[in-house]
DNA sequence: GGTAAATTGGACAACGTGTCAAAGACAACA
DNA sequence: TGTTGTCTTTGACACGTTGTCCAATTTACC
């Protein structure tokens, strides 16, 4: 049943509880029954998700290899994920870090971090902007390409391009 | 009547009509007979706020000095308002771009990709980025500095500071 | 003073969320 | 077979907000 909240809200978060108990094959109370409110559903169907991303941030092995391209990989994978799921652009979602959780996503986040530190004191990144804001920002300008593409002023490529061109920009990367 | 609306929802999206009513000193159904829904009044609301923000910016003279100063004023006075008025950093005013107006705020965004393309040509931008996408980029990265002032991760100057620093490392400016 | 406009008060429908209680289904266990 | 406990269903309902309608009343203008 949690699938079928992932199905439906993943890409139309403002489904009501209702469709999605009926793509569970089950009735609106019953939904209910397991997530006492809506915020609680769509936080388990962030928890899913973030292990989903987890699983392929794993697999990329950030750990190895530049920084950089650790970085690429990073955006490579979260890109992916968020253009599958539109939820993870929606209101609902990014509007709840500031309120209570931030543990849900966080694991990705945290890979950033670490990814960015290593860069840094590797002398790849520049060390004058804090790694938790350009967690922050790397999200922002993510979000921003997704805006674009969905608003259909730029491509996926184009998007992506951009994208990846800014964040190394921010970080301070590719200069001798 | 707009003005007790702009008071009102500028520093609480949320509020709910009646409480817009009640500021200015009239009854729900008199707003309605002005703006028939919701989403029409806010949209009065941006109008309103975003003149305000032309008046500020074209006292700010981008057009004379560097781009660069430029964009620095351009940020300045964005930031302010951003913080007087929550309502630009809520869903209903952020979503509202991709759906069906992105006319409203336009102006701003206008004079922001002028300033872009004056610096590009100068030299004193990156050429390889569109001016369109750095738009973007930067508001994104103005809502991230928001957010993190909001959520107490960092204060007002050291988001200031961090989304000039990021801003103009994306627009490619500042190298020798 | 008289007319047209705007405002008010009250009532009401629609919609989504969340709650509750009673009946039904279904397993495990004796 | 019967019983117990859990989970699901059904139907109903409260609540808050948005949006609509209308008759009565105030306000403003000529």
């Amino acid at each position: 049943m949690l699938d079928a909240a992932v199905e439906v809200l993943g890409r139309q978060p403002d489904a009501k509880l209702e469709q999605v108990a009926e793509a569970a094959g089950v009735t609106r109370q019953t939904v209910y029954a397991h997530y006492p409110s809506r915020p609680l559903l769509v936080a388990a169907v962030v928890d899913r998700i973030t292990a989903e991303a987890v699983t392929a941030l794993d697999a990329a092995a950030l750990d190895s290899g530049t920084s950089t391209g650790a970085l690429l990989a990073w955006l490579e994978v979260t890109w992916r994920l968020f253009d599958r799921y539109p939820l993870l652009q929606h209101p609902s979602v990014t509007g709840m870090d500031r309120s209570d959780s931030d543990q849900h996503h966080a694991p990705v986040a945290e890979r950033l971090e670490r990814l960015i530190v290593n860069g840094q004191t590797a002398g790849e990144f520049d060390r004058d902007l804090s790694p938790a804001w350009l967690v922050s920002a790397t999200v922002a300008l993510g979000h921003a390409a997704g805006v674009e593409v969905a608003a259909g002023r730029m491509t996926a490529e184009e998007a992506s391009e951009s994208l990846r061109h800014s964040v190394l920009r921010v970080y301070g990367a590719g200069r001798a």
